[in-house]
DNA sequence: TGTTGTGTACCAATTGAATTAGTACAGTTA
DNA sequence: TAACTGTACTAATTCAATTGGTACACAACA
């Protein structure tokens, strides 16, 4: 369920955030669905417990999860959650798109790239 | 020329890097024209001139620049490097691309977030 | 010639983020 | 009670980025 690539540039952290919210997106997971525990996690990643347990609290902070002391963390029913997470998505790529463009990419050049990239 | 935005959360060496392959698809540096040196940028800029060195490395590694002892460092002609340039941008902007999907953006999105931004 | 400005090459030290390691406490379930 | 869950700390480690400093080689110029 969670891969990580330490290749990704991107922190453990960042990674076990990002593919829960993924799943979720994907309809991998749905609202209500419970996470593997913190320990688990981290030992099935060879993870240090600590690592894990940040990203779910970043996750819970942003609304996307909510934890129950004893009992798990589970994937939340909060559609406003999951809209501020398209929210940050639209932002980013936005982001991408300048970044792109202040290198020499047109705007033509951009939607090539965007219509090649084939849905999976 | 040069300024630093330390929200970014890019290193200073990745901007420096960055704005000066900006200011070469923008027209505003053509090739054959003179960097500040790296010890004048250092100074303006409040930064190490380890730091600016090491940015002008990697535009010389890249072909970008080209570096003469004793005289300065120089804006390339070459347009192989430019090419390589436009090369990466299109791979960052096709990851991103991919980020934005797996997130829940469709196609339609992110085509319409292109044609949104205005092309400055 | 000497001085100044240029790029280049080191090395030691510092900073900050990410991660690890370990311990402890609180709640749930059986 | 025992075994699981989340949560909350602190200390140590690792690594990249940056700083601070010194030194050398070359070019331009007075």
């Amino acid at each position: 369920m969670i891969q990580l690539d330490y290749k990704s540039g991107q922190s453990i952290c960042e990674q076990v955030v990002n593919r829960f919210i993924q799943l979720k997106a994907l309809g991998l997971m749905k609202g209500g669905d419970q996470l593997p525990s913190v320990r688990a996690l981290a030992s099935q990643l060879s993870v240090n417990p600590n690592t894990v347990q940040k990203a779910y609290a970043i996750l819970e902070n942003a609304g996307i999860i909510y934890s129950v002391k004893g009992k798990g963390s589970f994937l939340s029913d909060d559609e406003r959650a999951h809209d501020a997470v398209r929210q940050k998505a639209e932002t980013d790529f936005t982001a991408a798109v300048r970044t792109a463009k202040s290198l020499g990419l047109s705007q033509e050049d951009l939607v090539t790239l965007v219509l090649k990239e084939e849905t999976t």
